[in-house]
DNA sequence: TAAAATAGTTTATAAAATAAACCAAAATGT
DNA sequence: ACATTTTGGTTTATTTTATAAACTATTTTA
């Protein structure tokens, strides 16, 4: 029987935010968007499902006056990553 | 940027069945519905749509009187399963 | 022979992704 | 100086998907 592929990773975009999270310190909302060639309202809702999970922290500030929003994987979102892709490696192995 | 992923391959069950197709001849419905723990009705629904893109031939016959239904992947089914798991490996390499 | 199981399909509902509309501030053109 | 576009988002509406529920026909079992 086939593994369950955690819901909450199993979708391009987050899947694509959580990739670059797992290899970088931190990322702000428009190098994301850039990486993942997302629209700003759809990376919006994504990232704060994903925060609601607790698999990522999201810091809302102000660069001079305009809005900053700084994205970091946590420890949680850490392990769910490496779980999904244990997961998955059942179903694209030759 | 990030690669595009085959939105038809991209969803759990779809892609369970398309992985063991890859790895076997051919197989009835019961045999993917016990693989993939599906309802029928969701098999159902999602080997039309398979079936519709050209990924896998559903070929529906009798066992006596009972209904069988039988699917192979298709040349196109593979190849598109490779290039799945090729663009997906951009998301989940160390 | 009534009840339950098999092998599905079809239709309805819930959840997800995407797109569109919107807001506030800042930079740019005239 | 002042209208226009751009930046950096959020919120709401629409579309698409996945899932679940209901149904059909036959067959096996009690």
């Amino acid at each position: 029987m086939l593994a369950e592929l955690d819901p909450l990773l199993h979708s391009q975009l987050r899947l694509g935010i959580m990739s670059i999270l797992m290899s970088v310190e931190s990322a702000e909302f428009t190098f994301l968007k850039e990486k993942t060639n997302s629209t700003a309202g759809n990376l919006s809702v994504q990232l704060d499902k994903l925060s609601e999970a607790g698999y990522i922290n999201i810091e809302k500030s102000f660069k001079g006056k305009k809005p900053l929003t700084t994205c970091k994987i946590t420890k949680k979102g850490i392990k769910a990553f490496e779980e999904y892709v244990n997961a998955l490696k059942q179903y694209i192995k030759p």
